[in-house]
DNA sequence: CGATGCTCTGAGAGCGCTCTCTCGCGGAGT
DNA sequence: ACTCCGCGAGAGAGCGCTCTCAGAGCATCG
């Protein structure tokens, strides 16, 4: 587009060259590169233009050596499982996080960990500084990773709040979650503001904090909740299906569900429906996360609890700049953040 | 584990430090890290041993420096879509990439387009020298990414051939695919050889190449389709089971159809079940991908066309290290790679 | 026994940038 | 008019590594 001199093919101005051109020293060009303070007007805009003509790019090798500072994030991905990626809950996160990343001008470096056998290379990596901190994502209880990060002693954000043992005593990682709780409680107070008596909960996984965090606040709320009431799920909707089976059969005369996320609702749903149940009417129906794929196939429309997913991400990011920029490495890491969620009602209870 | 010495804690050994406890130079302590060539069996160990001692590990700022390479690759998201992450086909093929790269000591930076107004961060980051090359995927016709990648004059490689105007004849990027035409005509052959007669198909988008290689494919074999026969469809469930409905108005008497891919297949097979007509007795049904999580799910499984999807991905990464590992740049760029396909026959043709 | 050739090691010059330190210059204070 | 202060610009020293080049050591050969 713009009529630029072709330099001498495989070959970027340097600073020097851009300071030569605008017959200033390096190290005021270095000056107006980085923001210009300190320099005064029409140098700025000589260089601005020499910056310009040139096609100069700064090298961002030579930067990293003096500044110790890459401008680089590790996302690290622990999940052994295979549909990590199609899970859209995380899709969710990592967009936000890419997007924030972006707005701090920093990249996104995508460590896709293969099994146990592979923390040596993660450790490597990290601890080689290739980035200036990690972002994880809550993981199970057994996970090794947090204290690979340790001892690495590379600065770390997580994203859901860690349930290794004793990870609330200790000064652990900030990390970013929602209110899981609160949302759950709200979640079950509507349903009894409905006037609904006999309200079940759908579980999720009981070594994921989401899920027991999730069912604490039904258990807040229902204080006396009988134990049949309880099904356990693992967040799929298979799991939901067949959790809401078991359900019926204990307790025929439930009349609401609370499930602990979206896909196991519909899981739910489905079979509630092939039973001739009417929802709401016979049985009302809360989900959590209010998954837009999920929440736009169902029928009727699934009241649910929101969460800000990509907003959650962004957080994890902007947390993770806050440890970054502190200047002394001890003094008060920021705390974690937990983020509100919101009861979106529709028409399923 | 190891009892190793903390060193001052902030500061990491350098090269110095190594050569200095080993009692050699910075050049000889540097052929050892990389690879030790040139070097005597007993100061190669002495030098290990220090290297170890000190928790030595190579800036990698420093040395990219010197060496002008990265030991990254950018994979660029240029999917303007929300649910490319979800795509169980994109998710393969990136861990085939991670993977591949993993091995090549390589990583893998995540640059996710934000809309056609994020080609200039793009351009800027590609251009900056972060990155020894780029990864992409095959983008809709009028995208902007190829020329883009050409200016700033990033070695690339595509996945799945490209299809803008001219892509053919122009020096472009070498791309890696599977024989979507091949594999197409397998599929509609076999369906022949099944005694059908009357076989449709259900096709992919009209702008994407793998659609289009496919519905060629079709046609190689069954010259004198009926244009009544083939039905356009986007990919997804919903439009496969809407371009069956449409099949089945047109043409009742079909008893067989080739769908461009498993997604659509599955939305097809739900249409044939709805209205009472039995498969593979009445029509036989072949898809195209094996894409597990589908296939999984059909009832009867679903036979279809496999392509290897990781293994793209982990041969994307092979071409572009061979275009960077090439003394002359303009020397034989290596060619681009079509993979084969392969008939999986299941119960439903 | 010295010359020749080979292999292995060390010295040192950068790679492109930032950042401290010093110096020059102009305006305010006395 | 002279000193003092402060701001803006330049000089130069690295950051940690690689790689070329020259030299040291050794074996072989004439």
């Amino acid at each position: 587009m713009s009529p630029m001199p072709d330099p001498a093919p495989g070959s970027r101005p340097t600073l020097e060259a851009v300071a030569a051109r605008a017959g200033v020293s390096r190290a005021t060009v270095s000056r107006v590169v980085n923001g210009g303070a300190g320099v005064r007007q029409p140098l700025v805009d000589k260089v601005r233009r020499a910056v310009e003509e040139l096609g100069y790019i700064p090298n961002h090798a030579a930067r990293t050596l003096v500044t110790r500072r890459n401008g680089a994030v590790a996302v690290i991905i622990a999940e052994p499982e295979f549909r990590v990626f199609s899970d859209p809950f995380f899709e969710q996160q990592v967009r936000g996080i890419s997007r924030e990343l972006t707005a701090h001008d920093s990249q996104l470096v995508l460590l896709w960990v293969e099994g146990p056998g592979d923390y040596d290379r993660i450790s490597r990596y990290l601890g080689g500084g290739h980035v200036d901190g990690a972002l994880a994502f809550s993981v199970h209880n057994d996970d090794e990773l947090p204290s690979v990060i340790r001892r690495v002693q590379v600065p770390a954000v997580f994203g859901g709040r860690p349930g290794w043992p004793g990870a609330a005593a200790e000064p652990a990682f900030p990390y970013v979650d929602c209110d899981n709780r609160g949302g759950a409680r709200e979640a079950v107070r509507h349903l009894l503001s409905l006037g609904r008596e006999r309200i079940a909960h759908i579980a999720g996984p009981r070594d994921q904090t989401s899920a027991i965090d999730r069912i604490d606040g039904y258990r807040d709320v229902l204080l006396d909740a009988d134990a049949g009431l309880i099904a356990q799920g693992d967040f799929t909707v298979e799991s939901g299906a067949r959790a809401m089976a078991e359900l019926l059969e204990r307790r025929p005369d439930l009349d609401a569900v609370f499930a602990a996320n979206d896909l196991m609702a519909s899981g739910a749903l489905r079979v509630l429906r092939e039973r001739g149940l009417r929802v709401p009417e016979d049985v009302a129906l809360v989900g959590f996360d209010d998954m837009a794929s999920v929440v736009a196939a169902t029928e009727p429309a699934l009241t649910t609890v929101r969460q800000d997913i990509e907003g959650m991400g962004r957080l994890m990011v902007r947390l993770l700049m806050r440890v970054l920029n502190q200047a002394e490495p001890g003094a008060g890491a920021p705390g974690s953040v937990i983020t509100p969620t919101e009861l979106v009602r529709r028409a399923s209870a």
